[in-house]
DNA sequence: TTTAAAATTTTACGCGCGTAAGAAAAATAG
DNA sequence: CTATTTTTCTTACGCGCGTAAAATTTTAAA
């Protein structure tokens, strides 16, 4: 490492041997120079320590090598998860992911919509707030760049979406509920945030028809991001008021059950599927938590790695117009039901 | 909002009525200008929705608004919340937070610390990895640009730092359990990723004698980020054998806790301070889900919010040099006892 | 070795904005 | 109303790099 402080291309075409505009072309893309002269440059590299500036690049490209990441609430430990496989994905493929929560603040989310055109991003994976999104603004951003929704789909956008597919998921789990015991009673936000939270309603409603039983739902008030504060405390009434006593109760996401597994072991009530237990207890998302719960929940995981390598892919598909059009598709990935001790 | 599109600040400057170089002046700071310029010019931007080129405002700017956020372990709710305070106490200062995360993995540390360096920050907030960090790169980065240090610690740096008072907060929670019960064993990991483990095994050995008792440590097996299922297979491997049967144990922090209760309440070891328990569990660091544990667990909160507002207090101050040159100060903020069912 | 193809070099311009300097205009003080 | 201060305008250059075009060199093919 030499000590001559190399302060742009021009000053290390200097010193490589190299021209610039060859060395404009290394840096834009390493592979589409002679094998010799890309030896020569790292060689270069090697010996003097320069980057071209991030900001000059990208002045004058036809396109960054950013990637947008929004996600609706980072502290969640679930979209942290696949916060983390898309970004490591994406530096894989040689971008550069600029992640964003919107922090379940839709006012937040629009600024991160604002703030990610400042980059100016070469495309988008966007996992909106759902029902609080400012679906108008969305749609804007949609219509500027190439965008991958997953997670939580806006239909009426009608754009590239990627995520789990509620209604098998919450099937499989009905199914398994009705085979083994007692069936289940439905447990949801009232106005969720989320509104896979409806598809998944409306599935557990035609599983339960299908099966001929009467559906049964509990809907708790609630609007926040807040679940397990919101599965605690409604649960902690609804069992004090023997709204709730056994039997079985399906959660529409585990973070809702993990709020109301707390409520339940406080309150004395016996959760799992063993003897002495009045409740059995199910959700839904395979939580990173829900492994150490007590009980162990029993839930239906998502297709993490799927669902994250498939939005990844399909968003560079996108940007290298490798398709034929089919960028209004949605793709779904089953869930599997992960059976553990709560249920 | 007028059709025709602008597309660089000449043009804006056109539409608006106002030349170039006051418009970059108030771009650069909107109270710069007279007031009634001020006003013309937002009057034109509620028109023509015009914003300045990121890439280009950066290329020459003494400083970007940039402030880089780096923390160890974005998947972590800890480290997600005080993210989340920090992005928006950055925000409320008028800069935009680049949040990265190291993901639990010293090359993406060193990836981060690099990645931070093309963005030109104005400042830097680091929460290291600990033991595992490049201890030269991040002395670097701290030399190239203003920087705060927070949760851990590097001394050797002499850099900045705010933090939680690890000592302090260990200590509380020793008298407490000392006083209400049998005296704590600790649970630790043999080799702790965070450096703040090891302050508070030693505060645990010195509030032990200090009150008379012998320090008693379990110093278990496991070096990744997954706390929680180091705790729950490594407490189901002691309550087995008998390692653990009663009395009090301590854990270096919540994560592991939650894990070793998951194991505790599997292997029917009752747990808590009523009559009836066996055990009594303690954490350390207010995990947001310390609430929903079963039972509620029994910690030291940090002072999250002096914390996270110190930090980015500390850091603009470095900026504009408001200090007296004690920016090499340490500034420790003590815990606060959580008393909850656990213990 | 000749010829064609591919890669590199030279030259040159442009991107959008920061910023400096002097002239002009507007606001404020006296 | 004049003198002074403050702000804005005009003009002009530079930042670091992308990129186009033509000339030159290198490599591969014949």
């Amino acid at each position: 490492m030499s000590d001559t402080t190399i302060k742009n291309m021009e000053e290390f075409a200097v010193v490589s041997g190299i021209s610039r505009p060859t060395l404009s072309k290394y840096f834009n893309d390493p592979e589409s120079v002679r094998q010799s002269t890309k030896a020569k440059i790292e060689a270069a590299l090697e010996l003097y320590a320069y980057r071209p500036n991030m900001y000059a690049m990208n002045q004058n490209r036809r396109s960054t090598r950013n990637i947008g990441i929004i996600v609706p609430f980072l502290a969640d430990p679930f979209f942290a998860e696949i916060a983390r496989n898309i970004e490591n994905l994406v530096i894989n493929e040689g971008y550069r992911p600029i992640l964003l929560s919107s922090h379940g603040d839709p006012r937040q989310e629009v600024e991160n919509l604002i703030s990610l055109r400042d980059i100016k991003p070469a495309g988008v994976l966007l996992a909106p707030l759902g029902r609080a999104s400012n679906i108008a603004e969305v749609g804007e951003l949609c219509s500027e760049f190439p965008t991958v929704l997953f997670d939580c789909n806006i239909e009426s956008l009608n754009h590239a979406f990627v995520g789990h597919n509620n209604t098998q998921a919450t099937d499989i789990m009905v199914d398994y509920l009705v085979r083994t015991g007692e069936p289940p009673i439905y447990f949801e936000m009232k106005k969720p945030p989320n509104p896979n939270a409806n598809k998944r309603r409306l599935s557990y409603v035609n599983s339960m028809e299908r099966h001929g039983l009467e559906p049964s739902i509990f809907s708790v008030d609630g609007e926040s991001w807040n679940f397990e504060e919101i599965g605690y405390s409604r649960g902690k009434e609804l069992i004090s008021s023997k709204g709730i006593t056994n039997g079985t109760v399906l959660f529409t996401n585990d973070r809702l059950a993990i709020g109301f597994l707390a409520a339940a072991y406080e309150m004395g009530l016996r959760v799992g599927r063993g003897n002495g237990c009045a409740l059995r207890v199910a959700g839904h998302d395979n939580h990173p938590y829900s492994r150490f719960t007590c009980p162990a929940l029993t839930t239906v995981s998502h297709d993490y790695d799927a669902i994250s390598r498939t939005s990844v892919t399909r968003l560079f598909d996108l940007l290298e117009n490798r398709e034929g059009g089919h960028s209004t598709d949605e793709q779904l990935f089953p869930g599997k039901l992960i059976m553990r001790d709560s249920a």
